[in-house]
DNA sequence: GATTCCTTTGGGCGTATGGCCAAGACCGAT
DNA sequence: ATCGGTCTTGGCCATACGCCCAAAGGAATC
């Protein structure tokens, strides 16, 4: 079972280092104590700079969350593209997809996190940018559900958008409840979810007694090989 | 199939009446904004009354939120345990759970949203009290996880904890995207998030054919009645 | 009618916040 | 060496926040 990575860490410029260490530090920040709580005092300080120099790059820090954002939504995208490079069948996406999902949430930076967390804080004005692009993300994954759905695989009955919600919700919760030091490792969390969801989508009248090998089989192989 | 409601909306005593109001008030606008971005001011106004007397009953805002998780949790209990009543099968107690749950997270008050999403803001010393509150609630889904596991209906590779956190994400995410007037009732979307997620879990090798039944027997009389 | 206790009032205090800026440092290009 | 633009500095300002309180109000009891 491969390994899931992050594409291309890019080399930092000097000024993308500045950007990069206000985004991280805010990331983190934001996460642990939420938007409203966190003062652009806090932010520079940890990003290494003085408020001055935060206001140069980010007039408000408002921006700093849109951009944060943004940034969250574009690495998601990318990682979850990445992950399932050119694999052909259409289930086997989905587990690789909700794997890079989960592991961006859990072991990436923390944008995804306030992305999701924090959506609240986000004013009104900027919600509506955000709003699309978290939509073709949304989409992206509808497209992957459609074509899982339409392979002859799974249930007949499938509201793909109430079906894209519940797996959201499951994944996306862990970030509330996983602890970098457990037991289980994210990419194991992501593939026994996939095995409890899948093995009540998935129909296969033709050999009913296998469902519990392939619902075996999946638990067995992640929980054996960490990662 | 019965209409889920709460228990006993208990009558109002006038200074009863005056927290009933702070709590409602302050539960609303944390939703709405989150509890660090609410000002008392804003609460109190809500609450039809001024700044001091907020803070005759509630010494810092701090205790608000406490308050107001404290009651959530207790809600919730409450909601559950009134919605299973006498009924014996265990698998159908998990179904009605999820119904109370539900219903009283997108049409309830607003206090069990600010306890799931508005954990970050509690802070640190009042954290330990509210956790073990929350900790029994966890508990008693997991009895009931357990029972339904243990009824021989369950996969025999069933991780308990690991299903209610995956149950709780679907489940409490509905309030992240459920909008009141939508073409969906919460019970019906409890129900399918069941239906999806138990057609996974349970395993019936004796009628493999009649799994579908079952599932599109829920989904209909489900859709078909509203509520 | 007087006393007592609970509740509300309206305002005020100290503080920390988000945002801003004039002056200077840095650095590659000329 | 000098210039021009980019970036940083350290401090400032108006605001709005959480919290507090002395005094007044109101209701029940004796």
């Amino acid at each position: 079972m491969p390994v899931v990575q992050t594409p291309t860490p890019q080399p930092a410029s000097p000024q993308e280092d500045a950007d990069e260490r206000i985004l991280k530090a805010a990331g983190r920040l934001f996460r642990e104590k939420g938007f409203a709580a966190t003062t652009v005092r806090e932010i520079a300080a940890a990003a290494n700079m003085l408020p001055g120099s935060l206001h140069y790059r980010y007039a408000s820090k408002d921006d700093v969350l849109l951009a944060l954002m943004n940034r969250a939504v574009r690495r998601a995208m990318q990682a979850v593209r990445f992950a399932i490079g050119e694999v052909k069948d259409p289930v086997e996406k989905i587990r690789l997809g909700l794997r890079a999902h989960l592991e961006l949430l859990c072991n990436g930076d923390d944008s995804l996190y306030v992305l999701l967390f924090d959506w609240r804080s986000l004013p009104a004005g900027a919600r509506e940018g955000v709003e699309r692009e978290r939509a073709k993300y949304e989409a992206f994954w509808d497209g992957l559900l459609y074509e899982a759905h339409g392979s002859g695989k799974a249930r007949p009955i499938l509201d793909i958008e109430l079906v894209r919600h519940f797996g959201f919700g499951a994944i996306n919760w862990v970030a509330t409840w996983y602890r970098p030091g457990g037991d289980r490792t994210p990419g194991q969390i992501a593939d026994a979810m996939f095995a409890y969801l899948a093995y009540g989508l998935i129909h296969e009248p033709s050999r009913p007694a296998d469902l519990d090998t392939h619902f075996a089989a999946i638990m067995a192989a992640s929980f054996k090989s960490r990662s």
